[in-house]
DNA sequence: CTCACACATAACTCGCCGGTTATGAGAAAA
DNA sequence: TTTTCTCATAACCGGCGAGTTATGTGTGAG
């Protein structure tokens, strides 16, 4: 129900869970699922799956489409780009501290 | 204590408290700093922060290095290599089934 | 030696979250 | 309509983890 990113923060929180990461690297990998053919290989009980695949709703990272009485779910991998935001800017702020003296003029006054 | 990388699912864990993750921000943006410092920002007590920065370290993200009675953390970016490594491969898998079948095929079988 | 300081560790509390079983909603099948 | 199937929601439980205060350890200062 959000399509604007909302910052790493609900990114890295809804992919800590290695049993809600499993569910999101399957639909990457494989594509559409429905929640019954997800369950089957979880490890979890259904009502478990389907509120995780809830939570990777809520944080943009899949979609899911109703047909007859089965949904089936798709990953938006577009919703991993705060991450990479994140990760390339830490990354780029430590590269650039190598040009200046704001280590070194730290490490003196403190 | 750990030197090779244990992939993304401790990286998960350990960035998805906002408090650690911005502690590990702080890190990367102004360089090396000690626990006296970060913890007068931070907003929580000292021993929250010592605990956070030996998760951290647990994780490879951030060393210390023991000057008299006053210990310094610095960043270590290199370590977030696993995430970088799992959100490409991610986008891959999705950029893939644009060419071959398999998400056709997939949704018709089923 | 004694004291003060910086940090780490111990011990504990408490709220959150992932799991379960039970039940509800809704659509296809009989 | 009645039954059966797929999925979502409700209600509850247990453990983990982030926070606290209190204390330990070690180092520089007096």
């Amino acid at each position: 129900m959000c399509v604007t990113p909302l910052g790493p923060d609900l990114l890295f929180k809804t992919l800590a869970d290695p049993t809600r990461r499993a569910l999101f690297e399957r639909l990457c990998r494989e594509g559409e699922q429905t929640v019954g053919a997800l369950t089957a290989r979880a490890g979890v009980s259904q009502p478990a799956v389907s509120k995780h695949l809830g939570v990777l709703r809520d944080a943009g990272l899949v979609s899911d489409r109703h047909a007859g009485r089965q949904t089936h779910y798709r990953a938006l991998p577009g919703a991993l780009a705060p991450l990479v935001d994140w990760t390339s800017q830490m990354a780029g702020f430590w590269e650039r501290r190598f040009d200046d003296l704001e280590d070194l003029l730290k490490r003196m006054d403190q």
